[in-house]
DNA sequence: TATGAATGAGAGTTCATTCAT
DNA sequence: CATGAATGAACTCTCATTCAT
């Protein structure tokens, strides 16, 4: 047994803790994915934890040591895709220089890769975790505030380099609000209610093309 | 009694009945709007058919007299919102000539005055009925694609008429969609989540300009 | 109106009440159908009194004028089947002489006749009205009883006449039940669990064979 | 803990777990014993999940982890009784030689013994399961035609080894029909709406006597 | 850690029956 | 007499969660 040779063995120790530690961790990652696939397939309420426990290969119980409850794993599944999104799409807006070009980056990354990628994600994001409960709303809206703070700096930073005003104190805020609108109501007519399109390409790019238009025509770029 | 009256007076049996169809009517949209206030206070799946009936002031089997089931409800204040939109939102997009102003005209009316007036109606259409069953899906993509169509023909009339022509073929629905999203995102952001702000007026101008915006960039009207 | 008129004029009077008084029977009639008709075609208790109304063309309030409650519907249906089975099969019991012929000819009146017309009331009366409630079960029993007793004294006649004794003080009685539960068991069989047969006169003189051979086996008539 | 001893002890493994699926099958009949004893005594409609829960002394739940739906339980009641009824009457019937002896025998089983010793399971199968839902009626549809097949095959088997013909081609499943009928209707008569009586063991020879005499008569064996 | 049987509150829905008009 | 809207008790069934093993 793993215990009684570990009292003097630090390497197995080390080598069974981690294999416990890996397994832990594939376990997590198997309900997290099983909890996914049915939320989106079948619907947040549609799917019980017995489906869950059922699809990932493990019991009921088991769902709850890992997750606090069927609420939890929403949350979850939010928090990951908000890291995702703001590891790729976040940090295009705040990697961008003082140029239109990174607002046209981040609409790549996610029409071109985020959307093609992840298209469970993002039935996740947009459709299932939606006015589900308080705690699910707040986590939506940590991601959603974090974006439109990324995309605001990077409006900010642009309008200061290159020397023009916004019409309002809050134009910066509703420019962000309205590109992430662009981003949603996209991802959620292509790619959502329907079948993924071969051209989601060309359609990124002329969403692309149209929220960038916008911002330049209210510097005065053109 | 009202049939000895009625059998020489007209008006006494359709008073009568003009009453109880009144009275139908009224009890009808008593029970639909304790639906849409607890589904919006509470969102519906935390709002029982009990709760809707108390508020009412009906009992649970009126409520199932005058409606099929809970999913019925929501379909009906669904179908009562894509008329209300269409009449208002939708009727500016067709009766817009061919210039940009139609889409300001629209642009206000929905920030200015629908969200204003019917805030909760806005919290049905992008929250509460979302993601709940295939049937209620169906009906928000009426609505949608109904004004994906009012916005594609407007443009479409405005580039025949300025003799300009979009990037692709599909430049018009996403645009149109685009706008959509817009609308969604700032009403969401805004209104849904938040207390009604003093400044929609102001909020409404600037995600107009921009939406605007994008359009006259695209077709080069600068 | 009626009430005025009939004051001074009798044969007003007798002719209105005619009217009335046939009226009300036929609704009762129409009512009484349509239960009939929905019994068997959807099971009692899949029947709701509004459905009845519907088929009635009537509203729920006549059918409860005319009928106590829903319990009350199966119970007229059942004694109006009660009257039926003993004026035609029951006669031939009563009416036999003290051959067997009345055997034949009962059985002939069952399954040529009453099967072949009455298709549903069989079905009301082997399915429908079997294990509902006590009240309903008792007037089962009443017909049931009654059709014992004609058979028996069938029976005893024919024993006195013809000078032979039946084995047990009961014979008769099981003679009697039997012949009764053929009658249920082919009825069943052939006609209410499948399309009505048109080999039923076959049937019926091979099941009448069975039950008579029986008799006279047990007489010693062969 | 069974874990750490089942690794060196395969037997205290499998005690553990037959232990655990005794447990289950006990809770299985002791809910299906409690819906069979409700169903008898206050009929099927009347019985609701909760009284068949409180006297199986287990929750609601329990009930609807073992068991589909409410029509579930008298499905799986008519099954057992089914075979119950096949095994020991059936029985007889396949084990017939050519001559009628196994229909007596067959018929001394049923009314001696069967209803005897389970006179809820006649109950269920007479008057409980009677017109109870399409489904339902499938179940007993399938006991009822084995049966008749049963005895069909006895009653060819005869009458190939004894040299006789039957009147007609459906002789043979109108007497089979016929001998379930009386098996009902005595045991529907003197057993299920009466208590029971102290010379059933009389009533069923006559029974017995008078269904054998018919066949006699049929074959000409007298 | 893992299991999965057990729980029971709570939901949606039905429908026989009533009664003011 | 006829109507049909209104009632609300009662039902079946679900499912998140717990806990002894």
């Amino acid at each position: 047994m793993d215990k009684a040779l570990t009292k003097n063995n630090g390497e197995t120790l080390s080598r069974s803790a981690l294999r416990r530690q890996r397994e832990r961790e594939e376990r997590y990652q198997t309900i997290l994915k099983a909890a996914e696939t049915l939320f989106v397939k079948e619907g947040y309420h549609q799917t019980s934890i017995n489906k869950i426990a059922d699809l990932a290969e493990v019991s009921v119980g088991t769902v709850y040591f890992y997750f606090k409850n069927k609420e939890d794993l929403l949350i979850q599944l939010l928090d990951e895709i908000s890291y995702l999104f703001r590891s790729r799409i976040g940090a295009e807006f705040r990697n961008a220089d003082s140029t239109l070009e990174g607002f046209t980056n981040a609409g790549n990354m996610f029409f071109d890769e985020f959307c093609n990628k992840y298209p469970e994600k993002v039935a996740i994001m947009y459709r299932e975790s939606v006015g589900q409960s308080p705690l699910v709303e707040e986590h939506r809206k940590k991601l959603h505030d974090k974006s439109i703070k990324d995309i605001s700096e990077a409006l900010q930073r642009m309008s200061e380099n290159m020397g023009f005003q916004f019409p309002s104190s809050m134009s910066i805020e509703i420019i962000a609000v309205s590109i992430m609108g662009i981003y949603q109501s996209i991802a959620s007519h292509f790619l959502v209610s329907r079948e993924k399109p071969e051209n989601l390409k060309q359609i990124g790019d002329d969403a692309v093309n149209y929220l960038v238009g916008g911002i330049k025509d209210m510097c005065g770029l053109n």
